[in-house]
RNA sequence: GCCCGCGUGGUGUAGGGGUUAUCAUGAGGGGUUGUCGAUCCCUCGACCCGGGUUCAAAUCCCGGCGCGGGCGCCA
């Protein structure tokens, strides 16, 4: 991966990481450092110190003679996870004794200090090891997030996380959509279907959004022609899964001129563009999960890039594929869980669902009188990506036509007047669209083998936890 | 909202009517060391809250609070 470019700071010349990396250049080279200590070992006339910045890591050697007595003793009694600044001269590390026949490590780099300056003592005992093996539970890590952040793993899944919306943004961009902002405040239920977070907006009664949709299909209207937007949703449901969230992140694209296998070609372009990137360029961050997920004996994992197109598993056919697993479901029923099983040990990757039942569609989502199942019910234009059980995406082509609109609504029990300002859009003339909205912590826990998707997010708020 | 389970040092755990309450990690002190989140020695620190049963409760019962898992609900 290329390296950052860092250029020096008020508090340091140097990161960790360039120490190691420009280490032959440096040596013998005043330079000063800073970081967390991560250990520090030593307690006569010598101190290590672990050091370790967003960047990396470097060992800092201190030596009596070599720096002055109180400062030597005041690192020697530093609390682990303080930070300190350190300047000194660049050398080659001692080698590491190896096992017999191990093979011998590459040359690593330290900093052998003649000057420290404690910047932040840390208070002891911390609430939980940042550089120990100890199993963590999960509600303390949310309590100390500062802390656990820390964690190698835990950093690099937000390093992931980061790779994943560069990629994708740097693929849809590629294929022509512009980067849009919509509105979190609305007026009025947007879609129906989820509850809302009521909130004030000055004297008015107002609502957190639940989802851009109508509002990038309003930009599409605008001529913006292709347009993608990553922000949050909130869904005020009080549900308590390791997949739901009351916010989340969401990132949405919509096209004009498109239908729904048209989105589902630029979904699985994107997806396969994000994870070949990673698997080419950030392979370090996998490595960081790994080497944790080898100490705590779990299996590691793979960035396993997928094959173009992702499979197909029509809406009426996996409904066949669960009768035929021995299950009791009929055409026009919910695919639930315990289904999404059965659908997944056929295709335990990606795998797109289309063509719903239009009876179990919101309103907005195309579907044409000719498109019926086997029984006559009416297909629809929507679709779900899955990997394996879980819902990563939710998309579709989007109804054009202003009558069936406010037909839909009236066939769902809504009121079309409640959403002029949105069949407003469509009343002087109205491209054929199609779009998506993918959840990015539900792909992030795929990509980093996260079971809860607690995991994935930085602050996440459940229906219990709105701190920190 | 439903079902099941769990609350023991800072963290993660063992124990499951009478124990000096286990182990790891940590914290404090010390030894040694150009070491490899080293190592050795000493020390410190805990049974969620309230009520009940019992000679005796961390352990059993009831309630509360907190948490986990599964499901439902959910563009």
């Amino acid at each position: 991966m290329a390296e950052a470019n860092l250029h020096p700071t008020s508090f340091r010349s140097h990161s960790l990481a360039q120490i190691q990396s420009q280490g032959e250049e440096l040596i013998e080279q005043e330079v000063t450092i800073c970081g967390f200590a991560q250990a520090i070992r030593g307690k006569g006339k010598i101190c290590f110190v672990d050091l370790r910045d967003g960047t990396g890591t470097c060992q800092v050697f201190l030596k009596q003679g070599m720096v002055d007595d109180e400062t030597l003793a005041s690192i020697q009694n530093l609390s682990r996870e303080s930070t300190a600044q350190f300047t000194g001269t660049v050398a080659k590390k001692r080698p590491p004794k190896v096992a017999e026949g191990e093979p011998i490590p590459p040359p690593e780099y330290e900093v052998v200090a003649t000057s420290a300056t404690i910047l932040a003592q840390a208070e002891t005992p911390l609430p939980l090891g940042v550089a120990d093996d100890v199993h963590v539970e999960l509600d303390t890590r949310l309590d100390n997030r500062f802390l656990d952040l820390r964690r190698k793993h835990v950093n690099a899944i937000f390093n992931l996380r980061g790779k994943i919306l560069q990629y994708g943004r740097e693929h849809l961009i590629n294929e022509g959509f512009k980067e849009i902002n919509s509105p979190k405040i609305i007026a009025a239920a947007a879609e129906g279907g989820t509850n809302l977070f009521p909130m004030k907006y000055f004297e008015r009664d107002a609502y957190l959004s639940q989802s851009p949709q109508l509002y990038k299909q309003l930009a599409v209207l605008g001529g913006l022609e292709r347009v993608f937007e990553i922000g949050p949703a909130f869904r005020a449901e009080k549900h308590d899964t390791y997949r739901h969230l009351n916010e989340f992140v969401s990132f949405d694209i919509e096209m004009a001129w498109a239908n729904d296998e048209d989105v589902m070609g630029v979904q699985e372009r994107m997806i396969h563009h994000i994870w070949s990137s990673i698997a080419n360029n950030d392979s370090n961050l996998i490595d960081d999960i790994n080497s944790f997920r080898r100490a705590q004996d779990q299996e590691e994992i793979e960035v396993e890039i997928p094959t173009l197109p992702f499979p197909r598993v029509e809406y009426s056919d996996a409904i066949e594929m669960i009768k035929a697993a021995g299950q009791d479901i009929e055409w026009g029923d919910d695919i639930e869980a315990h289904h999404a099983d059965i659908i997944a040990e056929h295709h335990p990757g990606f795998h797109f669902i289309p063509r719903w039942p239009m009876s179990m569609k919101p309103f907005y989502i195309y579907h044409d009188k000719s498109e019926t199942s086997q029984s006559g019910g009416q297909l629809s234009r929507g679709f779900d990506l899955n990997y394996g059980r879980d819902e990563m995406t939710s998309g579709g082509q989007r109804e054009h036509r202003t009558e069936v609109l406010k037909q839909n609504l009236l066939d769902m029990d809504l009121n079309p007047e409640d959403f002029s300002f949105y069949i407003d859009g469509f009343r002087f003339g109205a491209p054929p669209h199609a779009g998506w909205g993918l959840g990015v912590a539900r792909l992030t826990m795929v990509l980093t083998g996260s079971r809860n998707v607690r995991e994935t997010v930085l602050f996440p708020r459940d229906r219990r936890r709105c701190t920190p």
